[in-house]
DNA sequence: CCGTATCCCCGGCGATACTG
DNA sequence: CAGTATCGCCGGGGATACGG
């Protein structure tokens, strides 16, 4: 029953493969998007399908260059996001969601729908 | 278009109001269940129904008491858990998820069903 | 059994400065 | 503009010990 958590945590995972993939499937999809920024570079891309680095990044608000970077290498790596470069000056670089990536819309879904339901309770004061 | 953060980050929040809600449903939601461990808890409390502490513990796997303690505290401030405690000798404290909790069943299912595909696609080689 | 209190480590993350 | 490198903070999280 139980579900064990491979050792070392979720984040900044390489290409997961059969072997190392957790037996839970909600475990599989904490290994693959299991921190914030990653379910926000999701949520904008899935929202707006091609995005600049800096597009990205003023777009989600208080992100460092540095944690926006790590987080695409990463989801590259995973192959959720693509990559494409520019040879221009200055560079243009635009990233999008892969086939791969574009699958996890339906959890993005059921998180938005949640959210905006409870921010109706909220209102209506009727919580809890 | 942009859906900023609150300043301070996710984890460990109290009870939400609607002065401190982000703009973006879906911050919302990362705001309530945006760690790997509360959406261990909500795994294993809403496959399961009612658990008792250790139940949970050793059901989740690999968490220590602390961090178990530390996160069904701040689900019970954001509504999602409720805790009962009974007056016996051992103590036994048994934990289950409120009306509140229960709704975040759908962002649970999209998680498995996706992490669940995810395995299959790795299965028949066919990714990416 | 359930929980709190300490101690301590490690990694995420921001800030800043520097290259192509 | 996009990216790397370095530094330093801070908090999540483990280990352990103790209390009810």
């Amino acid at each position: 029953m139980t579900c064990m958590i491979a050792d070392g945590g979720f984040a900044n995972m390489t290409a997961p493969t059969l072997e190392n993939l957790p037996a839970c499937p909600v475990e599989t999809t904490l290994l693959l998007i299991g921190n914030k920024w990653q379910v926000l570079i999701l949520r904008e891309l899935s929202l707006r399908g091609t995005m600049r680095f800096k597009e990205l990044q003023r777009s989600i608000g208080k992100i460092s260059q540095k944690v926006l970077t790590s987080n695409l290498r990463t989801m590259e790596e995973t192959g959720l996001v693509h990559r494409e470069a520019f040879a221009e000056v200055p560079p243009r670089v635009e990233y999008s969601l892969t086939d791969l990536g574009q699958t996890l819309r339906p959890v993005l879904d059921a998180m938005r729908v949640w959210g905006e339901n409870y921010k109706e309770q909220l209102r209506g004061g009727g919580l809890r």
